[in-house]
DNA sequence: ATATCTTATTGTATTATATACTAATACTAA
DNA sequence: TTAGTATTAGTATATAATACAATAAGATAT
């Protein structure tokens, strides 16, 4: 494995007139990459994580996020489209960068460095299936995935950290709630994010306020108290509050 | 050239019942790795980037950020500090990854992933000098820095967003600003970095309440008007802020 | 039917914060 | 000493955050 290669390259002495690669070229071209995809998902209150069973070596029969190499000819981003689809079926994803995981012993079987993704959607619109090599796909709790295989568990609270930031700037519940929800509803995904309690009466004013809510001529159903009414966004406000962002402190 | 090099694997199956690179190992593992740093400065009321002129080819003569490829065996962080130190002589910066790039043609020479760094810095704290194949480092002032080498115009950009985003969020000045200061020098900064225009009396109002500054004895010298105060930063209470985040609207 | 329960929704009073603007101050330089 | 300039302090107003109380609307049990 070229991880424990020694090159001559090794400690350079920085005195090179071109760069490394017109001497050495082949030396520095051995890198596998890699996407994972962390796709959030809400259902009953509960945050959760889209994982396969692994059905193949490395750490075969553990979980891990989705993700598998990229093609020599294939674009980044479309890799990791394609190896969510190929792993569990779902397509179509908006799907955001986080970061890169880089480290010389990361992977097992050689040096390969990962790119994150990211993606928020709603569980009810999608039905994952295993295919490709994995065994399994799941919905896991966040709270509950603690081993997963390589790095996975650092990508995963990375990521848990990228859309808390992002709750607080740009509206998210587009992706995570059906179609039509109540303000407790909303206010319980927020709750749930970003982990704090709300007063119930300013969380509605301060929602409304940014009119981002369509009020429904509708009423939520099969609940024995007061029904509470349904509320649909904004899909132009929404876009709009996307771009621009805003501050959500409350 | 790998990006050429049309794979069995080019339009998969994706009915392996294990992972690709265990069936063609070396043809997964061919991608160069690279890093490039996008180190902002402050100077004089401009936001700067610090650039080399490349010595060496693919895009010789032209101005890029400092970056080159990542060792077999070396971490990408250390990747990151190794090769801005090797290039320009500055080390020991504090980087933070933006995103990773890594569109099949963004490299002439090859199938070349790069992962930007990003780093604020104190121009008058350091002295970069051109060393390996740079044959120049400059600061430049971000908004003159058109005509970069490969992306590197686009890493450019989403690093200044970056960088916006965390003024936002978290204390940014410490690392910019010389270690005495005026409240005019830091409003000008954040109205640098920002592109805003803020009221002096309630930028001051709005700074101090946050308890970051310590007030010196000390007034500034040499000019043809009263002089201001003289502050630093509260080291304990800065990091404190920094970890804890903020939000800076104003 | 009616009372009772639970949650939704509205309202209000209080406090804190943002904003705009005015006045006073302190230094330099002529 | 005075004019000039930018700093600093102060104040009044508008706006928004927060806490909490009151009312409304349906479901359910009696």
């Amino acid at each position: 494995m070229q991880a424990e290669d020694n090159l001559a390259l090794d400690k350079p002495e920085s005195k090179f007139a071109v760069p490394y690669y017109e001497i050495a070229y082949d030396k520095f071209f051995q890198f596998g990459l890699s996407v994972d995809c962390v796709v959030f998902g809400y259902h009953e209150d509960k945050l959760k994580v889209l994982v396969i069973k692994r059905g193949a070596a490395p750490f075969k029969g553990g979980w891990a996020l989705p993700g598998d190499l990229v093609y020599p000819n294939e674009n980044i981003g479309t890799a990791a489209q394609r190896v969510l689809k190929d792993l569990t079926g779902i397509s179509n994803l908006y799907m955001e960068q986080t970061k890169v995981y880089g480290n010389v012993d990361r992977h097992p079987a050689g040096r390969v460095v990962t790119a994150a993704y990211y993606s928020l959607i709603d569980i009810s619109k999608h039905d994952p299936h295993a295919s490709a090599w994995a065994d399994g796909v799941y919905w896991l709790n966040v709270d509950d995935c603690k081993e997963l295989a390589f790095d996975h568990g650092i990508i995963l609270k990375h990521a848990l950290n990228f859309l808390r930031e992002r709750v607080r700037r740009q509206p998210v519940g587009f992706e995570l709630l059906p179609r039509k929800f109540t303000l407790a509803n909303l206010q319980d995904l927020y709750e749930v994010l970003l982990n704090e309690n709300y007063d119930k009466a300013n969380f509605r004013k301060r929602i409304l306020a940014m009119n981002l809510l369509i009020g429904l001529k509708e009423n939520e159903k099969n609940v024995s108290h007061r029904p509470a009414k349904l509320y649909s966004f904004d899909e132009s406000r929404y876009n709009e509050l996307k771009s621009k962002g805003f501050s959500f402190e409350l």
